[in-house]
DNA sequence: GTACGTAATAACAGCGTTGTCATTCGGCTT
DNA sequence: AAGCCGAATGACAACGCTGTTATTACGTAC
């Protein structure tokens, strides 16, 4: 590999000092115009890319992102991962991905190990990790910076950064869109106890029931897992039922795809029979017959947005050491999609 | 964060020279066994940790793999990721993962770039990627160590680390399966024309029906990709035969869930009246009803392996610079899963 | 007990950057 | 034209580690 050139090589060609050259690299200012095109110059002939060993080194920073996660789907870590991955390019930082088990009892070591070892800038951690009070303490005990995503419909804690989900509301509409289709008898397949989203969900479905006058059904509400087995068996038992619902509302597409199953292999159809809708949008969603009604979760953007703030934050931090500075909290609110396995009108 | 302790600390606290703990932490051997002892017990009482950043600048080489992949299948990727991942954590590597664009033209820029940028010691790279000859020519000139995942049943150049995967005879055994469960009248649906891996289970395919006697039949084969719209598309077109084939051996799970749909819609059982299997034993594979048969890939080992092999043979050409070295070539066979949408008998 | 060879250890100079601080430059005031 | 000041630039010492080369310790043979 030819990838000698080193910020003296530049220098040299452009007739400056390192030091002016690192000023370039760095968008430090106070160069001048002619200097500053001088340098690009250089920089460009000799295909110049700054060693980030060095940099890391010297300036005893990293431009290194941790994607921290427990594997919740394919899907949702894919989206997150690119998304992240786009912004980190265009910043130039790095990705380290991180996917650890919330069942390992010594993940804050694992974690803290892998802080150090890869000398990262900050953390992005999605749930369900980001809703453990004990990971985020010990994270705070590390003196790391991180942004967390998690599910909830309003600023809870303002002093670390955040992405908020609006879950509930969605759950709402999407509840409320099965109501407008004539169903009062709406059942609930509650995903991980150990994810707030499915809380908050079946608290949007709650109080759409609520606002609608209609009586929640205890029997109506099976908690269980976000996957496709549980879906299955969700959907068997709300079929023992004597007076059987007539709507399912999943708490994510998985689930949603496995009631469909269940409802179907027990001779129903769907819609006309029992409406079943879904959550996050995944490609799941969109690869059953009938297509999924569910709530479009922008990840990818969420993900571009959240590694965005943190960069931004770290660089503040940079700036104003010590100092009170802005502590991003973004709120994103997934929207309804509206498709056949909860209505009959539409196109396919 | 108190990760300050550095080699030096370490060196001082267990009374050598920082040179001792450098032979220490990186088993260089010519150590006594009482000043390992000692300086071991350094490491652990200040938990210490080598600073990577400086440990790339001066070595000069770098502990960071890289996983160059076309988005290929969600599950496919992340089950590599996590393969890698596990290897290299024991190794005490770090994982730069990189998706990028077959479409993009300006690919061999971008990997140049991504290489020199994080200082890379390695690449793993899998389809379509790795059977592109223009990425591969890319990658000698950038002098850059690497692994490529390939479809392959034999040896086809030694010249770099290979990893081979038998689609074909894998797809052979597939076929072979269908004829058994008596069937002749047999379709298969292509993926990608980019992988060859669509191109070596076809092939697989034909030579099943060649040896058993059976004519292949032009209009029971079809080239599309490796998704589940193709997937209902391919089968659609089959169905419209006058003769319609009476089993459907499709390209991997994703094509096969979406031929399955298809012909169900069409109103025909699985696997009474059209056997379908699939390739990959992906989750989605388990999520159909009735199950797929397919062929189990084992991803997330070969993943391991392949990072293992790469690691080792960089650690060999360190030594040996310049000299002939092992080449690692890795071979791998899926296995046949026999499941319910072939064959009527088993439990579900 | 001396000499010798090898294994174990240490000293020290980089690696390619950035941070700090000193220096020079260029324009503006007087 | 001298004086001044902030902006632009440069010199040089880190950063924490490894490679190289020099030095010391230890065991063995005579």
């Amino acid at each position: 590999m030819k990838s000698k050139a080193t910020i003296k090589d530049v220098a040299e060609l452009a007739g400056v000092s390192i030091k002016t050259v690192s000023r370039v690299t760095n968008q430090e200012g106070s160069v001048r115009k002619a200097t500053l095109d001088k340098v690009n110059e250089a920089i460009d002939k000799l295909n110049y890319q700054p060693n980030t060993a060095a940099r890391n080194l010297a300036g005893s920073k990293s431009f290194a992102l941790g994607y921290v996660y427990d594997n919740p789907n394919a899907y949702y870590v894919l989206d997150m991962q690119n998304g992240i991955l786009e912004e980190c390019r265009e910043r130039g930082y790095e990705l380290v991905i991180h996917p650890c088990s919330v069942a390992n009892k010594s993940i804050i070591d694992e974690l803290e190990t892998m802080v150090k070892r890869s000398q990262l800038a900050g953390l992005i951690i999605s749930p369900p990790l980001s809703e453990m009070p004990e990971v985020l303490t010990a994270l705070d005990k590390l003196n790391i910076a991180y942004i967390k995503i998690i599910s909830a419909c309003e600023v809870s804690d303002d002093s670390s950064p955040c992405v908020y989900v609006n879950d509930r509301d969605a759950a709402f509409e999407i509840t409320e869109h099965l109501i407008e289709q004539g169903h009062t008898k709406i059942a609930f397949l509650r995903g991980d106890e150990c994810h707030r989203s499915s809380h908050e969900r079946k608290l949007g479905y709650l109080q759409a029931l609520e606002k609608h006058g209609i009586q929640p059904n205890k029997s109506y509400q099976i908690d269980g897992s976000y996957s496709f087995e549980f879906g299955v068996e969700g959907a068997k038992e709300l079929l023992l039922n004597e007076e059987k619902p007539t709507a399912i509302f999943s708490c994510n597409d998985e689930i949603a795809a496995g009631a469909l199953f269940a409802v179907r292999l027990n001779g129903l159809d769907v819609p006309s029979e029992m409406a079943i809708a879904g959550f996050e949008d995944s490609p799941f969603s969109r690869q059953t017959w009938p297509k999924l009604t569910t709530a479009a979760q922008p990840t990818n953007e969420i993900a571009r947005k959240a590694a965005s703030s943190l960069i931004q934050y770290l660089a503040s931090q940079r700036i104003r050491k010590g100092e009170q500075q802005n502590i991003p909290h973004l709120h994103f609110r997934p929207k309804l999609v509206k498709r056949e396995s909860t209505q009959l009108l539409t196109e396919v």
